[in-house]
DNA sequence: GGTTAGATATATCGGCTCGATATATCGGGG
DNA sequence: CCCCGATATATCGAGCCGATATATCTAACC
């Protein structure tokens, strides 16, 4: 899923470790603060896979900085990542894919979103059925902390209906042009 | 944290690593999903430290359990891992504080309630601080994304506010008999 | 009586991530 | 000129996750 954040933002453009991490720190930071302890193998791995390859501009600047440029075998893996509709469980992977969802067809969108309902759907239950069995065992706090969730999940539910009601009416529109 | 949980549950009744599995996942599972990987050898690790002790009940049936039982030593760590108010930035470990709120008296309570209403309002402070910063350069799905997790932190607050207030209230009443 | 399925129960492996830490350079203000 | 904060890369140990292996117990079914 890292993989997948490095190869979306070197998408736009070429990169150095730093300004990745700046970048997903800028607008996925709130879900997920990423450390250099996972960024810099995850660049070295990409490296070594092909997906990503390091630039050296003009010979005769100091360089300090490692700066990456997507391959084609890297564009072709992200756009395989993002397509792949699983990533509804994970907040951080459905955070990651929205973040990139504008290199997404309208289709695939919805069915991401579908996805992430259902999955969001199937926790409601699953913390309505947990507050029914075990309402009498536990305290007032955990019950408390349940419902919040309870609230937040539906609340969610909530927000991702109006994202595919959105993306529905969009797609009513002229054919798509992205992949 | 995982220690901590686990030194919780056991504080109520001797169990064994299944059963921790599924009680934690009864209560906190929305929040965290326990694995054998992280369970067992976390058992081991208390075990070692003499945190918790394993117990052979009767010593005629057959046993295929491995049952555990806190040890003095682990109701001290509990207690000062319980008291240290810090986890106020790490969604798992609040809630997992939260679960054992029962074992801690009014006052501290209240005190890891503020740590964690000044840790989310520094996140929506920053989060609303990237949305400007941020406005002209991110997409519609990214902006929708980090407005969405700016409500859902808004409405954290608001659920803290609630419990600190009905903390205070209760603290009003006789004196606290808890630890 | 047999067998089959699902719940109970423990254990471990590889890979990944986190948090901390070390190191060094750059740019600007005092 | 020196120092500080931002820039930049790198690594380590510890811990966690998901998957997987293994075995047994229980209850249902014919």
């Amino acid at each position: 899923m890292l993989e997948m954040a490095v190869l979306g933002l070197l998408k736009d453009r070429t990169m150095h470790g730093y300004e990745l991490k700046k970048e997903l720190g800028a607008t996925l930071g709130q879900f997920w603060q990423v450390s250099y302890g996972s960024l810099y193998p995850t660049i070295r791995r990409l490296e070594v896979e092909g997906a990503v390859e390091r630039i050296f501009p003009k010979a005769d600047v100091v360089r300090r900085k490692n700066i990456y440029r997507i391959t084609a075998k890297g564009e072709e893996m992200f756009t395989e990542a993002l397509r792949e509709p699983s990533a509804a469980s994970d907040d951080a992977r459905f955070g990651v894919k929205l973040a990139f969802f504008r290199y997404l067809n309208p289709d695939a969108r919805v069915e991401v979103l579908e996805r992430r309902r259902a999955y969001l759907t199937d926790k409601v239950a699953e913390i309505r059925g947990q507050l029914r069995t075990y309402k009498e065992r536990i305290d007032a706090y955990t019950y408390r902390l349940m419902e919040h969730g309870l609230d937040n999940t539906s609340r969610d539910i909530e927000w991702v209906d109006r994202l595919i009601a959105e993306e529905k009416a969009a797609g009513a529109g002229p054919a798509p042009t992205t992949l």
